[in-house]
DNA sequence: GTAATTTGAATGATCGTTCAACCAAATTAT
DNA sequence: ATAATTTGGTTGAACGATCATTCAAATTAC
């Protein structure tokens, strides 16, 4: 973790303050993907970390604030992975659509590791409130910036078919849903494959701008 | 439970084993739906049903093999209703694919209270072998079905779109990502709306058979 | 030296499981 | 049919294990 290229500069406290709930923080989404939500316990945080047992509630003050915390923190890192594909896309509606389904499925966000913990913390959404807030809150974001896409989309051409708000909410239901196959048939799912399926489907509602060559079955 | 018109008759210890396993796998579902899976004790259960503590570990050994079983109800009763909506339907493929459309948004599967347990399952797939290949052999089931319609419609038509195996796997993804709107967006959830978004699609990928009033926006 | 950080043992609460006792249903003997 | 016996189901107290949290003492940065 503090290993670099460098020499070992000693760290300041605010820096290692930091540190520590970047680490611990890691540790968690570790152990939740590893032994699950019911079976992650401080004591394995902590010494995923190399950690005592009472650090966790110095830092985090307790297990229920850790795992809020931990959720913000897998939410921050979705919403930039999102948010850098379309800075980077080029003004073509089609390829901030592309941007927008690629990143979904970017190694960063879409393993094993980070999926588990994503279902996981929705597991608990139904009894948790504020789970389901952050949850909200980032499913809100994302889906007004797909829609407006979407709709850029649908005004370029003659479009009879579903609606931008529809065509959102479909992406984004199977970006998850393909998400789940990672869970369930972890060694037959293909990141690659899961991106082309949206794509297919895309090609399909936007046949003009998305041109996709026919892959034949058998 | 035990009510009914006629004159109350002495239940069989067989029926009566039976009844108390569908009773504390209802109160096993209820609770995981309320509480979560992680606050989901024993005494809850037992409690749930009207029971003393000790009775779960008689009829079910342990806890393990009492959230084993729940995760198999759930799994059956969901194949019943989508077998059943195939049965139900003509032999039109396009009938076919909206009926096992429409399976997956039967109030009967696609509720609050079902969805959570769903998800709360899917949360800890991770790290129980048991609840991936009890889904596994679920998704395998129902993806074959699904596909075959899909390549009847295929076959109907002159088609360059996705394959029949990409169509499947998009339904299914969707469909779930959908569920989970139930779980994140409750109030604004709507089984209905939700339903009619996978049409929508649908009748962008198989325009000729599957043509909707396109629903005007604002 | 002082304040922040870290440790790990102790605490108290919770939970799954066990079990002896009890009771009702089913079976068998009379 | 009635009584005696066996089997199956239920209870709730008790046990042991686990876990989140606390805290006094030790360590480290400033």
């Amino acid at each position: 973790m503090t290993k670099s290229g460098r020499a070992e500069r000693p760290i300041s406290r605010s820096q290692m303050k930091l540190l520590r709930r970047q680490q611990l923080i890691e540790s968690t989404i570790e152990s939740i993907a590893k032994r699950g939500f019911a079976e992650t316990t401080m004591a394995d945080v902590a010494q995923g970390a190399g950690l005592s047992r009472g650090i966790v509630n110095f830092h985090f003050v307790s297990k229920e604030m850790l795992l809020n915390e931990t959720l913000h923190h897998l939410a921050q890192e979705y919403r930039e992975v999102w948010r850098r594909a379309l800075e980077r896309a080029g003004p073509a509606p089609i390829e901030r659509l592309k941007a927008l389904v690629a990143a979904d499925f970017d190694p960063k966000v879409c393993n094993k590791k980070k999926v588990a913990v994503w279902y996981a913390f929705w597991g608990e959404a139904k009894s948790r409130p504020y789970y389901r807030e952050i949850c909200a809150d980032f499913d809100r974001e994302h889906h007004v910036a797909l829609r407006a896409v979407c709709q850029e989309l649908i005004d370029q051409g003659d479009h009879s078919g579903p609606t931008a708000d529809q065509i959102a909410t479909a992406v984004a239901a199977t970006t998850d849903g393909l998400w789940q196959n990672l869970l369930i048939h972890p060694q037959s799912f293909d990141r690659e494959e899961a991106k082309q399926t949206v794509y297919a489907i895309l090609a399909s509602i936007f046949p003009r701008q998305l041109a996709l060559r026919r892959v034949t079955a058998a």
